[in-house]
RNA sequence: GGCUCCAUGGUCAAGCGGUUAAGACAUCGCCCUUUCACGGCGGUAACACGGGUUCGAUUCCCGUUGGAGUCA
């Protein structure tokens, strides 16, 4: 009896490869389109790939018919909307920067997508991340990087639990991009020359301060001060949903050299400003802890730790407070440190956990 | 009101008789990137106005206008 396995088909290249890969391994192998937001303009959207857009049903449909397995649409549309698209609105409301792509992995593809596969008799399902899953000795699973240095997505799958991970299949984790566009060419598949995708999915003109402002209305956050940390007024900023801590460009400020966002303080409205070196700090705080290739932390022990999706990773020691939540101190500071974002922990090449970073 | 300074791109700021009129910051575009950022590479953009002097004025002189300071 065959393993029968969900595949999530973005209509991008790594997904279909994903279920190519499958069906030569063996699985009975279904397409699964997941239609999360709709643009409604019909010229965007054809425009706009993403992970998730919509021009994404003709690849996967014209990839699942090359590979000759059965193809759905699923709709999870209100899913997507209460786990990711509002939590990234609130998030920025309360001067936080969201990992929009984090919550849409935990909550809509790995726990809707995965609830109807099981409901559907499957075994699994599987993704075209670049990561692989692992079941370590102490029985626990866990994310491990991919083969290539080059493209690596274990952060963003930091917070899986156990049991969607041992329902989970991520076969591209073996290979290259490179190796990956190469399968899709010798294939035939229709998208092995389609572009990665980037920027937030749903935000397809990447102008996420006016999403924000015609989802939130007259909830956003209004125009404030632009200070030191000496409490100098500087000028007036736009509002603090168009900032992120570590950002320069977009402050409109011409102070002869390059300054940076420090801070966000929501509570007084100001966004604080200063030095390069001034974003830098030893010390992360993070909560909503995540752990994966450990059941906990009941020791201090080193790790690697990342605090976002493109940073390459630094030493440190993480240790639990008694509250739950996760100091990690770094053997040198880490630059930009950014409440709301994620801070992911590494052993080697496995991914220990995580959480979300807080304030100072 | 008198006197004295100043007047170059969006901001700061070089140049002071013949220059493609620097640079920084801001801004824009591209690259990077399944978040937001950082970063890299490019681009747009200026001599306040009117008279002189000179072969030639952003540069010198005189006004006008607009700022700054100062003195009754």
């Amino acid at each position: 009896m065959k393993q029968k396995v969900v595949v999530g088909m973005s209509g991008g290249v790594d997904s279909s490869v994903a279920a190519y890969l499958l069906r030569e391994q063996g699985y009975e192998v279904i397409g699964v389109t997941m239609q999360v937001w709709q643009d409604e303009d019909p010229q965007t959207q054809a425009q706009q790939g993403g992970c998730c857009g919509l021009s994404a049903v003709e690849d996967a449909r014209a990839v699942a018919q090359v590979l000759e397995i059965p193809y759905y649409v699923m709709n999870f549309k209100r899913e997507f909307r209460e786990n990711v698209m509002d939590y990234f609105v609130e998030e920025y409301l309360q001067g936080r920067t969201p990992n929009p792509c984090i919550a849409c992995n935990r909550y809509v593809k790995w726990e809707s997508l995965l609830r109807r596969s099981l409901e559907l008799g499957a075994d699994y399902i599987a993704t075209g991340h670049y990561a692989r899953v692992d079941r370590l000795d102490n029985g626990r699973f866990a994310i491990r990087n991919s083969v290539t240095a080059q493209k690596d997505q274990t952060y963003a799958l930091y917070n899986l639990t156990q049991e969607q991970l041992a329902h989970t299949l991520m076969p591209v984790g073996e290979y290259t991009k490179e190796e990956i566009r190469q399968i899709a060419r010798r294939q035939g598949l229709p998208v092995a020359h389609k572009p990665d995708s980037q920027e937030i999915c749903f935000i397809p003109d990447h102008d996420y301060a006016a999403f924000i402002d015609r989802e939130a209305g007259e909830r956003v956050p209004p125009p404030g001060d632009f200070v030191t940390k000496d409490g100098q007024v500087l000028g007036r900023h736009k509002g603090i949903t168009h900032y992120t801590v570590g950002q320069r460009r977009g402050l409109e400020l011409a102070m002869g050299r390059r300054i940076f966002v420090t801070e966000i303080r929501p509570k007084t409205n100001q966004v604080v400003l200063g030095e390069n070196e001034d974003t830098f700090t030893r010390q992360v705080l993070c909560d909503q802890v995540n752990y994966m290739a450990v059941e906990d932390l009941t020791k201090a022990r080193r790790a690697v730790a990342k605090i976002r999706y493109n940073h390459g990773g630094a030493p440190c020691v993480i240790e639990k407070q008694p509250d739950g939540k996760v100091l990690c101190s770094f053997d040198q500071p880490v630059r930009a440190s950014t409440p709301g974002q994620a801070v992911v922990f590494y052993e080697g090449e496995y991914v220990l956990g995580g959480g979300t970073i807080l304030g100072i």
